[in-house]
DNA sequence: CGCAGGATGCAAATCGTTTTGCAAACTAGG
DNA sequence: CCTAGTTTGCAAAACGATTTGCATCCTGCG
């Protein structure tokens, strides 16, 4: 790989070939058929200038970036990354390239954020910002962007939806703690009006009312899906009375919240309080008590919204919205 | 913003504006004067067709691709998200796109992700991968991107290199543990060959030297810097006779992976074994006991990177090449 | 031997910007 | 009123690929 002076285009590699551009372009490309003399002399050049294609004028003729974002609400939520891993373990061999995007407020609004990429005319976008609003989704729509959603509730001319079937966890973590015998079972959900808290909710009371339990309000609290939001969910819960026996949390980070609030009160877990997470990020195996919670599959996740971007990208599924639910599992610990 | 047809374009906004495309892209880059009139009539139109200048155009044209790739050597590492989070503190205003690249082994080697980079021309590079070899760093450098590298050995020709001064961090751990009394400080280290695993070494070496304590090579072993490493070095170190009394690890992930083993054997921690652990990311305070370890700003070095890269982009410090060393602290919890 | 038709390769247009060399228009000084 | 000096704006040439419409060269068949 000789470097001499500057990069070499396109133009280069044919003239040391001797042959034209457009052969050079086919070979690349495979468009047209070269006959194989042609090509392996070509591919010889191409290898001995260390010749690559310049991504900005491919993607100017053919309007195509090759690139995909992803928009996260939090990337320190280790959920995040985890999907993260699993979109590029199927982008990376087809050379697209993956830009994350945290869109952590106060200093990132996400309508912000999406204009960013927008701009920068990502091929798609998996939009995983549970605080999206139906605006942002339009606008993304309106750009000619492909989209995927991870959560959310699925509209068909708002792409396509990967999620996990959180109803049914939810269900399954609070009939669990009713099958155990705990009597008031809270709830500290994460931000109030976010999809994923409120289709958590719904299995949370899905599971009550099969079990002819009242649905207590006073027991049901909205913080933010944070550790800070478990420590405020559980501060206000634990000084009422009747102190509740349980506190279901709308994920793992609420509960790793709940749990300092518990330690420091001198509670002890699951005898005086039960807890439960969601997601079962690491560190749900890593407090005392383990966790009890549901296994989000983050990287099959990212996986799937991997592949579902890329068939539309390929034009495939151009008619259809496709909403693909993932199995959850849950994970029994000492927690309860 | 009216939204007919196909994108509009420079020339679409010069003809709506009465003017030369020459000076809507003035407008634009504020390269030379234009009159207040036309100025804002030029940006109300821009406004009003929702006009976005193509990046694969500007690039073309400007050789720059306004974008940067963050490289880590596994994305699940909460410490590599977090630095990720610093870097887009500073680049999201500057209209930078920040890529973020797992090269976690076995799918994704090194090399093949620093081609895949360099391939779509980014414009820089933080390079985080302690598994870079001279040959990968040698390859970014002769390209021409900007770099700049996380950790690792200072050399002028090949960039810039924040990192923390894990000498003096690990140095002050096990002082540390020496002052309290540990006699048997043992160490699990993470790969063999890997910078900070030698760095963190030699703060270890350094102290025990201070305090006049022999160095036993059979108290210090090297894995990986995962969960599953700790596992394995503890399981190792502890069937030793006589057992070591105190565990320094190379990372808090490995120190959980010690963790779990000790809870398998039924040790006390710290009473049987202390334990500390390095980078304090949240799973440090979240396991009990909590361990003793050493914070590593994460965002802040984050941000510092993306400083650094932003003046070398803008031309700046050419022909120096700065290393930049934050500063650490000790953070002592139940685990020692 | 002539010619249809498939293989192969070429020249040129195109994608949407930035930037340079000039020209026109305006301002102010003498 | 003329001219030198500023502003301001225009036309056209890059940047480095892809792709289309044509030309050319072979083949082999009638």
């Amino acid at each position: 790989m000789t470097q001499v002076g500057r990069r070499p285009d396109i133009a280069a590699v044919a003239a040391a070939a001797g042959v034209s551009v457009t052969t050079v372009s086919h070979v690349l490309s495979g468009r047209r058929p070269v006959s194989e003399a042609t090509r392996a002399k070509v591919e010889a050049v191409i290898e001995e200038l260390g010749y690559r294609p310049n991504p900005s004028a491919r993607s100017l003729r053919t309007h195509r970036s090759e690139s995909v974002a992803l928009i996260v609400p939090d990337i320190t939520n280790p959920f995040y990354p985890a999907v993260a891993a699993g979109l590029q373990d199927v982008l990376l061999g087809k050379g697209y390239l993956l830009s994350v995007n945290d869109a952590a407020l106060p200093s990132r609004a996400l309508p912000e954020v999406v204009r960013h990429v927008l701009a920068r005319r990502v091929d798609g976008i998996v939009l995983a910002s549970y605080g999206a609003t139906e605006q942002d989704i339009a606008e993304i729509a309106r750009s000619g962007t492909k989209l995927v959603r991870l959560g959310g509730r699925f509209r068909a001319e708002f792409g396509d939806v990967v999620r996990a079937d959180d109803v049914g966890g939810m269900h399954d973590v609070v009939s669990h703690l009713i099958e155990r015998g705990y009597q008031r079972i809270a709830f500290v959900n994460g931000e109030q009006d976010a999809h994923p808290s409120r289709i958590r909710l719904e299995g949370y009371e899905r599971a009550m009312r099969e079990a002819d339990r009242a649905i207590d309000p006073d027991l049901i609290l909205s913080t933010t899906f944070t550790r800070a939001g478990g420590v405020e969910g559980a501060t206000a819960l634990l000084a009422r009375s009747p102190r509740p026996d349980a506190i279901v949390c709308g994920n793992d980070l609420i509960a790793v919240g709940v749990l300092d609030v518990t330690r420091r009160l001198g509670l002890s877990v699951p005898g005086d309080l039960a807890i439960t997470g969601y997601d079962d990020i690491e560190a749900a195996s890593l407090v005392t008590p383990a966790l009890t919670t549901v296994h989000n599959p983050a990287r099959e996740i990212g996986r799937t919204c991997a592949r579902m971007l890329l068939d539309r990208l390929a034009g495939d599924y151009d008619d259809v919205a496709r909403e693909v639910v993932l199995a959850h599992r849950l994970v029994v610990r000492e927690s309860s």
